[in-house]
RNA sequence: CGGGGCGUAGCGUAGCCCGGUUAUCGCGCCUGCUUUGGGAGCAGGAGGUCGCAAGUUCGAAUCUUGCCGCCCCGACCA
């Protein structure tokens, strides 16, 4: 009868998926490593979409949208980044199925369809956007180029997971090019600030911003950026990236301006993502085992009124009542939903909103109209109490605000307390196994050494953090002497 | 790619080892009545290529072989 939800105590990833399948969010798909976004998932995105793509707009980006087909040719061009693309790239080699002689009613791949040249279904899509570039920039009066795209790609992953790893994902990605590295590097900073402020502000997640290590770093870029996030279970999630591609890209791709004094030289690019794994951070930052716990400034839905009512008078004087009160929510921009459907009774509708995560629940029956009150239930704390009818607008904005600011503390507490320092190896590896979270440690700096720790514990450099205080120290590993802490952790 | 699991009604399942009436049960769905402040009750009803294909057999959800698909764990990765 009921949804039941496995707890995060008996098995985390298990809880994950029975909140995505059973919240509404996704569904699997007849694809391998595909998934079907529903209606209440697609509406959290197109919340998010929404906030992101006016930020980015706010600082002076323009959509624009390219091919999701790469010629071969064109992808191979920047090696480092091809190569890293390489083993996960979906190949279309043919254009044409026939009737299959030998079986009826079966298709088959006409072999004379044969393309000249592959085409890369597109894992990112900085080779040809930059060799569209090549054409869009003579002078330095054509830059800075402040281009985003929201797409779709396909990376052939050997595992997925429910949003935080699908071969087919949605995402944006931004792609910019400028006269100066200078200016580049800003550029990327610009928008590691944009993702961070956009996970703490509207996701109610923190973020720690900070720099790659090399091997970390994505394929192509001089240095990546990164927002990391802390789940529920310790682990860490890269919730955003922003990199700095310096002329690798203007050269492969032959993007050339001409500056004021007429010297040629190549531009500078950027290029930042984010994707609809950001969907699986929400879910694992806050939710609980009664569901989901949505951030009221994405939640599809941020109040549901829930009528309670014997026979068709009562029902009457209910929908009187509430249709004032919708339309006094709507007015205040808050996303109401009046759920007087009647093939489920109010104990059914309770559990069902908790399930998917709606901030503020209320119930009105006919005692609370006699008193002019209306029952206020909140999902992230299950706090249940009686607001008068008499400025109720107000009061839910208010309760909204605040539930948004509870749960980013929450998730700010819980990440401070996970974050611990380890000074010597025995005590770094107890802690991985024995206390979730990051692990803040001296690196000697080099990828030889963070291979090695990857190989022995499994946890990488999430980040070298951007505010860090520099401290002298020693490689947890090597005993080499490092300048500063790095955070350490197991990561989605 | 290695290891494990699963495939029976919209969903979740029993039956399979040991072949044999009409394939089990729950939820959901339809109709009616009563209900409605934490996942309603009663009564009646509809709904099935048992993943696909071949084989064994008088007879296959059940046995054999082959295939397909999805999920989970690990290596790769956002």
């Amino acid at each position: 009868m009921s949804k039941e939800i496995t707890s995060r105590k008996d098995d985390y990833s298990q809880w994950y998926n029975d909140l995505i399948i059973k919240g509404g969010l996704a569904d699997y798909s007849a694809v391998r490593g595909c998934m079907v976004i529903k209606p209440y998932g697609y509406a959290l995105w197109e919340n998010m979409r929404d906030v992101l793509d006016k930020m980015f707009k706010d600082t002076g980006h323009q959509n624009a949208y390219f091919p999701l087909f790469v010629p071969k040719s064109l992808f191979e061009k920047e090696e480092e980044n091809a190569e890293g693309f390489a083993k996960e790239c979906a190949v279309v080699t043919h254009y044409r199925l026939k009737v299959n002689p030998d079986k009826k009613g079966a298709l088959m791949v006409d072999p004379e369809s044969k393309l000249e040249e592959e085409l890369i279904i597109r894992p990112t899509s900085e080779a040809i956007i930059w060799n569209t570039y090549k054409g869009w920039i003579q002078s330095y009066r054509d830059l800075p180029l402040l281009i985003n795209q929201w797409a779709n790609v396909v990376r052939w992953e050997m595992r997925t997971r429910l949003f935080l790893r699908t071969a087919e994902f949605l995402w944006q990605e931004g792609h910019t090019a400028h006269a100066t590295a200078e200016e580049a590097v800003a550029e990327t900073k610009q928008m590691l600030e944009v993702y961070a402020d956009f996970a703490e502000t509207y996701m109610a997640m923190p973020v720690i911003k900070g720099v790659k290590s090399a091997n970390e770093r994505f394929a192509g870029a001089l240095d990546t950026y990164c927002i990391e996030a802390m789940m529920q279970d310790g682990k860490a999630l890269q919730a955003g990236t922003s990199h700095f591609l310096g002329q690798n890209f203007a050269k492969a791709f032959d993007v050339k301006f001409s500056d004021k004094e007429n010297k040629l030289d190549y531009v500078w690019a950027t290029s930042w993502g984010v994707s609809t794994r950001l969907i699986g951070a929400l879910v694992m930052a806050h939710s609980d085992d009664d569901g989901l716990i949505l951030p009221p400034k994405l939640a599809p839905i941020q109040v549901v009124i829930v009528p309670i009512f014997k026979g068709e008078e009562q029902k009457k004087a209910i929908d009187e009542k509430v249709s004032v009160l919708v339309k006094e929510l709507k007015q205040a921009g808050v996303k109401v939903k009046y759920d007087d459907s009647d093939n489920a009774r109010p104990g059914w509708k309770f559990a069902e909103y908790e399930l998917k995560g709606v901030p503020l629940r209320i119930g009105i029956g006919a005692r609370d109209i006699q008193n002019n009150v209306v029952e206020v239930a909140r999902r992230d704390t299950r706090e249940k109490k009686s607001y008068p009818m008499e400025g109720l607008a107000d009061s839910l904005v208010n309760l909204l605000n605040d539930i948004q600011q509870s749960i980013y503390n929450k998730a700010f507490n819980f990440r401070e307390e996970h974050i611990t320092p380890a000074e010597t190896w025995d005590e770094f590896v107890k802690l991985l196994d024995e206390k979730a979270g990051f692990i803040s440690a001296h690196w000697d700096g080099t990828g030889e050494t963070e291979d090695k720790i990857k190989e022995l514990t499994k946890a990488t450099i999430r980040c070298i953090p951007l505010n860090n205080t520099k401290e002298e120290g020693k490689c947890i590993l090597t005993g080499q002497p490092s300048n500063q802490r790095v955070l350490f952790a197991r990561a989605y």
